[in-house]
RNA sequence: CGGGGUGUGGCGCAGCUUGGCAGCGCGUCUGCUUUGGGAGCAGAAGGCCGCAGGUUCAAAUCCUGUCACCCCGACCA
């Protein structure tokens, strides 16, 4: 390959595009590579196209490697499998849709498991056939409330999406681990700075599922790390340790019902209690009692509280991510209003004076759930479930007894890790892949089955993975840049090498000569042999545009020589032009 | 959906308060000079000032409406 500047179709911009927030963005953009058509949808320009195409390839390259196969599914799809699934409606306004000439229901495909299980239906039907990995690299469209940072978040993209279709639940795992290990060699080769992190399902349903996120502070999800062993979550997904058992109900007192006027909230509260009570509490000393309410796919909703400590709040994603596909909300004053028994700001979980069963939200037939954080024998202040009282010393097993416990405050820096208990730390990222064993869903709402050797059916099992390829190639421009510009991993460089002629005399001819030898022995050449341009601005596009490795034929070629130099390290030599072709090659293989 | 902001040659912006020939920098074109860090001189092309209506002798500027885009949040792979 050698491109020529004096032809290519590139123009490089001075100054930052106003639009342009974050580095990738602003960069790409100024380089050429790519320019916004509307919100959230960008054209590739030809150098642009070349970086899509290389990670595409490596993308492309490690599943084959693995043993998965190519499809192209079309992007533009009919409705009824998506209304097999539910996902016409479930997806919502996410979902781009449209009508043909005879008003019938269209869209542009968000993702395609739908498409993917309907394609093994139809081919394949004995036990003999699987397992089978499927994939496409392919234009993805979601109709985003709000699509930013440039290529970061748009509302066209391109993704690589796989499918595996197994007989059993320990061929799914096998087809999960392929793919983790092909992903750590695909982000690997592409020079990410990575972490692979416990998730949560999302819409697609399913269980096991880890996202690989790369660290950025632009990124769009949070996650935690361990600070001592190597467990890492998205903050959906976490698993906090629960605190140390506090002192055996025994040691406190009964439960004392105290006026508290004028004290809806935590803060109100702990003010009066430890000015008119004699006590000294904290916020994380008050049991918060959250009115939520959730909703089973296609039923009514129902009325959940959730009891957290008072210093905490609920993190309605994570409780999400637990119980998906039930879908969780805020209470409404109305849902309140429902039921007279839940006086707010005032809701505690125990019973009248001294019945330990049951508990006043179980009368009131209220599903109560807490976070690990109240443990078992911990004592609170909790409402008195009474306008302006408050009740103390309310004992978690003595005086009330949770329905269940589940993860539900939102995740602090500090929090202890669930597998060690050392300091978690928070940090942003953003979603470069996604694995998960989505199980018998696609499955089922397509009766995908295989007759098995006992000539009965069996039910396929599949997994769903994602790389945002498009997406790859905004985030290693997050990553890899400098203040110049760009820094391209090799492998996902333009080019090899960028060579400058600096124009006078015979520089541009030599440049060409150079160029012509060294496309001839293999390598991807960009050369600069614009007449007419000056050094500087040359340099500069140079740096600009990123390619690893430069060589600068300019005032030294009078004393016959010219200069290497390498993009990452900033190093130039100067190097005899006879030395030239092998020097570069060899600085490319390195 | 809530909040904030912006629409003026290809790009980045000023002008608007206080109405009076539409400007600046970069880029582009022509000529000459220049060629190791975004060159110099001379000349040139290029804009329905987002759109619609209104006020006025006169509107980029004031008024009304509308559309679009950007940012923060909500939402969402």
């Amino acid at each position: 390959m050698l491109l020529r500047m004096s032809t290519l179709f590139l123009r490089t911009l001075r100054e930052d595009p106003a639009d342009a927030e974050v580095p990738s963005h602003k960069l790409l953009v100024r380089a050429g590579l790519v320019r916004r058509a509307a919100p959230g949808i960008y054209s590739w320009l030809p150098l642009g196209k070349i970086v899509l195409e290389n990670v595409a390839q490596v993308v492309r390259e490690e599943m084959n490697r693995m043993g998965a196969q190519e499809v192209l599914f079309p992007a533009l799809l009919p409705r009824e499998s998506y209304e097999a699934t539910g996902r016409w409606t479930e997806y919502g306004d996410t979902l781009f849709r449209l009508k043909d000439r005879k008003g019938a229901d269209y869209l542009l495909g968000p993702t395609h498991e739908e498409m993917f299980t309907l394609m093994v239906k139809g081919e394949y039907g004995s036990y003999k056939d699987y397992p089978v990995i499927l994939y496409q690299i392919q234009t993805k469209y979601r109709d985003e409330a709000r699509p930013r940072a440039g290529i970061l978040r748009g509302r066209e993209f391109i993704m690589k999406d796989s499918y595996s279709f197994d007989l059993d639940d320990e061929g799914l795992k096998h087809s999960y681990e392929l793919h983790r290990e092909a992903y750590i060699k695909t982000f690997d080769r592409l020079g990410l700075d990575y972490k692979i992190v416990f998730a949560t399902s999302g819409a697609m349903g399913g269980s096991a599922s880890e996202e690989f996120l790369a660290p950025c502070p632009t990124g769009e999800d949070t996650f935690v790390q361990c600070t001592s062993c190597d467990y890492a979550a998205n903050t959906e997904a976490v698993v906090l340790a629960a605190p140390t058992p506090a002192a055996t109900s025994k040691e406190v007192p009964d439960v004392k019902v105290l006026d508290t006027p004028q004290t809806p909230t935590i803060e109100t509260l702990v003010a009066y209690m430890n000015e008119h009570h004699g006590l000294s509490i904290t916020a994380a000393d008050t049991l918060k009692n959250v009115v939520l309410k959730t909703r089973k796919p296609g039923e009514d909703w129902e009325l959940l509280v959730v009891g957290v400590p008072g210093d905490r709040e609920v993190d309605l994603d994570r409780l999400e991510g637990q119980l998906e596909p039930i879908e969780v909300d805020q209470a409404d004053p109305e849902d309140l209003a429902k039921h007279p028994g839940l006086v707010r700001g005032y809701i505690g979980p125990q019973g009248r004076a001294g019945t330990a069963d049951g508990g006043h939200l179980a009368e009131l037939g209220i599903r109560y759930l807490v976070d690990p954080l109240v443990t078992p024998g911990s004592a609170w202040v909790t409402g008195a479930n009474e306008q302006d009282r408050h009740a103390a010393y309310v004992v978690r097993g003595r005086d009330f007894e949770p329905d269940g416990e589940i993860g539900a405050v939102n995740v602090r820096e500090g929090d202890r890790c669930g597998r060690c208990g050392s300091t978690l730390t928070i940090s942003r990222g953003i979603e470069i892949g996604h694995i998960f064993q989505l199980g018998r869903k696609y499955a089922d709402a397509f009766s995908l089955d295989a007759l098995g050797p006992d000539a009965r059916p069996v039910r396929i099992t599949m997994g769903s993975y994602g790389i945002g390829v498009s997406r790859a190639v905004a985030v290693i421009a997050e990553q890899s840049h400098d203040e110049r510009g760009l820094v391209w991993p090799r492998e996902i460089a333009p080019a090899d090498v960028h060579i400058v002629g600096t124009g006078k005399d015979n520089q541009i001819e030599v440049a060409l000569d150079l160029a012509a030898r060294l496309e001839a022995r293999g390598l991807r050449v960009l050369v600069d042999d614009r007449a007419g341009v000056s050094p500087g601005v040359k340099f500069n596009d140079a740096e600009l545009l990123g390619v690893p490795t430069a060589l600068v034929v300019g005032r030294g070629l009078a004393q016959g020589v010219v200069e290497l130099r390498d993009r990452k390290a900033g190093t130039k030599d100067e190097i005899p032009l006879a030395e030239a072709v092998d020097r570069v090659i060899a600085a490319c293989a390195s």
